[in-house]
DNA sequence: ATCGATGCAAAGACTTTGCAGCCAG
DNA sequence: CTGGCTGCAAAGTCTTTGCATCGAT
């Protein structure tokens, strides 16, 4: 899925409404999560932004991502293989994990989503409040090259 | 869900179908993990082993948890946290995540698996061949000292 | 002006690697 | 016996922290 990114006044405003102050930093990080749809870590933002932004550190990218997490602007993807990465997309989704290439590609759709967590309602698990579902469909893609399509 | 620890020859049957060689690290580092539902990381497995089993090695159990995943004896839990945690379930299950606690805790329901899998085949993702699924589900604890119990 | 945010570097946490010696098959 | 496995320690990767300085409000 595509991430269409919003305009620079709308980052602004999401920022400022948790409260929080709207550095260079944040916004530069936060358009590059909206330009990297493959969910990148910390150290794949710092060196996509690097060269553009040479004052940069490594550090300040590690503290604002969490910052965004804490805030809920953007979420932590869960994964396998012990790296965080983050995305901008916070509404519940799914993900295809490429064992191959550790791509993972968001897979929204709401009528699946919706369709487990009514199931998870009826099912009524005592003594835990679900917040939030992410499912992870892990697999391989057999041609890197191609895109991988979902059609409805 | 409370594992049941299969019999010693069982598991000596699992790790030698493999090809692997069963020696006593790997028997009790299997072990460790029936014993503890938690999904442990390396750490944890260690540390709970370390006593009883002076002489093993941390690096072992790094390099023993891994030769287990490829072997497909154990497998690895998606984690939000960066850290890799393991299961011995390897039939495909979801996962209750606490935000307070990080307990993480089986929930395997096959009707709700199957539902997932027949919607996504349904639904034909070009150019991905799905190998596994494993839903996610993220929430909060209210009473940590009582059980979670779950419906059926 | 104020207080939170950044940059830097050092420290810490987590994990892998290389290799000599050991042991299961 | 012999090749795979382990223990150890060192190195590597990933992430956090402390603090002086900077800059958004």
């Amino acid at each position: 899925m595509k991430k269409d990114m919003p305009a620079l006044q709308s980052l602004k405003e999401k920022i400022a409404s948790t409260g929080l102050k709207v550095t260079q930093q944040r916004l530069v990080i936060l358009q590059a999560l909206y330009e990297n749809d493959d969910h990148p870590s910390a150290e794949v933002v710092y060196n996509h932004l690097s060269n553009e932004n040479p004052s940069l550190s490594l550090g300040t990218v590690y503290k604002t991502l969490e910052t965004l997490v804490e805030k809920s602007i953007i979420r932590k993807v869960y994964c396998a293989d012990g790296i965080k990465r983050y995305d901008v997309h916070i509404e519940p989704h799914s993900h295809l994990h490429c064992q191959s290439s550790h791509r993972i590609i968001d897979f929204s759709d709401p009528a699946l989503e919706a369709m487990i967590l009514q199931y998870l309602q009826d099912k009524k698990i005592e003594n835990f409040e679900i917040q939030d579902i992410q499912l992870q469909i892990q697999g391989h893609i057999p041609n890197p090259e191609k895109r991988v399509r979902i059609y409805a």
